[in-house]
DNA sequence: CCGATCATGTAACGGGTTACATGATTTC
DNA sequence: GAAATCATGTAACCCGTTACATGATCGG
């Protein structure tokens, strides 16, 4: 699941073509700048074959035709029973890595001298601070626009948890300068 | 990078061969429960083509020969910069999915009744909860075995996050509960 | 005329997951 | 005699990324 199921629920929200739904999951799941088209269309044609959507080709004027994609009720179906299934049921690892990846390096910081870990935590503070803010800003134009309250939601952990980050840089470094 | 730097990393701790890679990862690293066979061993082979690591054959009585592996220059120097770089440059995008499956799911939670959500949430913060108690029990242990410090702070890490998001789910049923 | 936007795609590659295979030794 | 541990690996598959290709129209 995952290209997939955000897929499913972007059809849901409104029935749509390829390039549109690129647009509309740039605005809001920009993992990267946008879904990359490659596995987009991949991935339409694959769940076309597989009975989740169908395609209905809206023939345009002045732009190429438009393939538009309609969820079925299998698609429905799929999209319900991934929204309902229950996350991190696995206890058995530390999942926590991916949101941090500078945590996989601190794992290995014992070999370097206090010294440049220090200089190197304090640039990533730096780095989550802007980030912060970029987010701070992102959260007020959704405000505007009237995003969804979940959706709102979705931003304000997202400001959580880069708090957290940078509190947590901050312990760090004041591990490294106090005398132990 | 990823699983290359991680190997980098564990050898550097020390030399090792690859079922006690695996091992030592399923102590820390543990990503699902332990890096799976498969990529391991590919991975390692193509680091030795790659002249990352060397390979030394011991034999033993009872067991099957071991192929102890030793970081080269260029694995030293391949980590190192690996370590260095900076994570998170990228601004253009909602990183924080990744941190949070369940985040995914809320974006579409307005397809559901609020009933719906409610009892979805209330079973997320059980599940979560479980997680964070093992998590301290994790801490406690690490603490006993006397665990590196930086490595400790990863797992308080994990802790913070964790914290954060029980909290925001509790939110999330608050807002869910009031009438607005 | 250049570059952006609309709209579709293909091809090659890389990394990770699942599942299976082998074979000896130790423990219950 | 079954199951776990030590130790190695292979093969098929899925998903994602990068980069490229096409071709029309619109704005400066």
């Amino acid at each position: 699941m995952s290209l997939k199921s955000i897929i499913l629920g972007c059809l849901l929200d409104a029935p749509s073509h390829g390039y549109e739904i690129r647009q509309r999951l740039k605005d809001f799941f920009k993992r990267s700048h946008g879904i990359n088209e490659g596995q987009l269309y991949a991935t339409l044609k694959k769940m076309e074959q597989d009975g989740l959507v169908t395609k209905e080709i809206v023939h345009q004027e002045k732009n190429p035709p438009r393939k538009v994609f309609f969820l079925t009720e299998k698609g429905k179906e799929q999209f319900n029973s991934w929204l309902m299934e229950k996350d991190g049921t696995d206890f058995s690892g530390f999942d926590f890595f991916g949101a941090f990846p500078f945590l996989e390096k601190s794992t290995f910081f014992k070999h370097l001298p206090p010294s440049r870990v220090l200089e190197f935590v304090e640039s990533q503070v730096k780095l989550e601070q802007l980030k912060l803010e970029e987010f701070k800003r992102v959260r007020g134009r959704m405000l505007e626009r009237g995003v969804n309250h979940y959706r709102v939601r979705v931003i304000d952990f997202g400001i959580d948890l880069q708090q957290a980050k940078i509190q947590w840089l901050y312990t760090l470094s004041r591990d490294l300068e106090a005398p132990e």
